[in-house]
DNA sequence: CGCAAACTAGACAGTTCTGTCTATTTTCTT
DNA sequence: AAGAAAATAGACAGAACTGTCTAGTTTGCG
């Protein structure tokens, strides 16, 4: 009886392996067996792990949320003290992020759009990771004493995730720094 | 030996019915035979007009691409003349869409989401739409002669982006009005 | 060692997928 | 009215899909 979410090195391993995959090609566009097939390991153990095909997914999300936000935090934190750099770090870390070999886009965004439906459990999954990134955008903007800082963070998130559609779209990385210069304005309007 | 693009009643309907099920679920999502049953139109109707699903899906989103600019060209011209107020309006157009009843994300979007390679024909159409929405900016903004009337485009395009993915994620309008809010606060500085 | 948990291969069910083909009927045009 | 074009129903191929089940093997731990 396997524990739903015991730590294993086999269930670890079909993460990247699924992962990969979902992410370079879809998640409707690869089938289970594919998976399992470049993972080499055998049906059962992905389903003595993950109930369905949908929670393998929403656990991936959860995963990648998590290491998602870290890496900003990291990011945000290597920029130093100043509230206005820690701020546009983030649109550092977002061009960095597009130029690396295998930036596919959004995996939420992407998710959002494979599952349209407001009530699917994989697009609420999807969304949940859009807001929390929101409140640290906040959180950040509160810092650099934005008048408005809910709504400074409300627009900086319009910006990141417009940044993200475009360099899906053309595979450059101009959109974070048209993004950064935006927000360096908007910030300097909210402070000054 | 139906020519490829002739228009005909059966096409309209055949693309009407696929239009419905893709956007309401999405490309992937739906098949081949739920649109025909749907549709009450025989197979080979469909692969009389079009060659794949592929092709369909191309179709569609040309077809989508057209109405939906002339759709922001309608609401611009009634904007009036003033440049400032005719840039604006594009946003009021995004709070109404964002508003009716069958809303549901931007299909360019999904599309560039579920076929995420780049030199897929639907990936390659999706984009197209966006950049020469983008394009349609430009030539408001140079209206209203903002410095940088391009680089102010692309920021537009940006929040436009951006606050689809979050309408679709909130089911809101509010995404609109903060795009539009710094839309304006923006068109200011670069013409001020 | 010995046992229990985890993993294996692979068959299997039942559905769905895109696309092709045929043979028949409807529809349009002249 | 006659012939051409378009649409029909439905079988069919061949593959892929998720998820279940069984029976045997490996692994880890006390």
């Amino acid at each position: 009886m396997p524990a739903a979410e015991t730590a294993s090195p086999k269930r670890d391993h079909l993460m990247a392996t699924a992962w990969r995959l979902f992410y370079r090609d879809g998640f409707r566009a690869v089938g289970i067996d594919l998976i399992l097939a470049e993972a080499g390991v055998a049906k059962m153990t992905l389903y003595n792990h993950f109930a369905s095909k949908e929670e393998l997914i929403v656990a991936l999300l959860e995963k990648r949320d998590r290491e998602l936000r870290a890496s900003i935090v990291e990011t945000v934190e290597a920029a130093g003290k100043s509230p206005t750099k820690r701020l546009l770090a983030v649109f550092d870390w977002l061009e960095e992020w597009f130029g690396g070999a295998d930036f596919n886009g959004c995996v939420f965004i992407r998710a959002l759009s494979e599952y349209p439906e407001a009530s699917h459990a994989i697009h609420r999954t999807a969304w949940n990771h859009k807001v929390a990134v929101k409140e640290m955008l906040a959180q950040l903007c509160e810092a650099a004493e934005a008048k408005n800082p809910a709504g400074l963070a409300e627009t900086l998130s319009l910006l990141i995730d417009g940044a993200i559609v475009a360099a899906h779209g053309t595979r450059e990385t101009g959109a974070a720094r048209s993004a950064r210069a935006t927000a360096a304005a908007l910030l300097k309007l909210a402070t000054g």
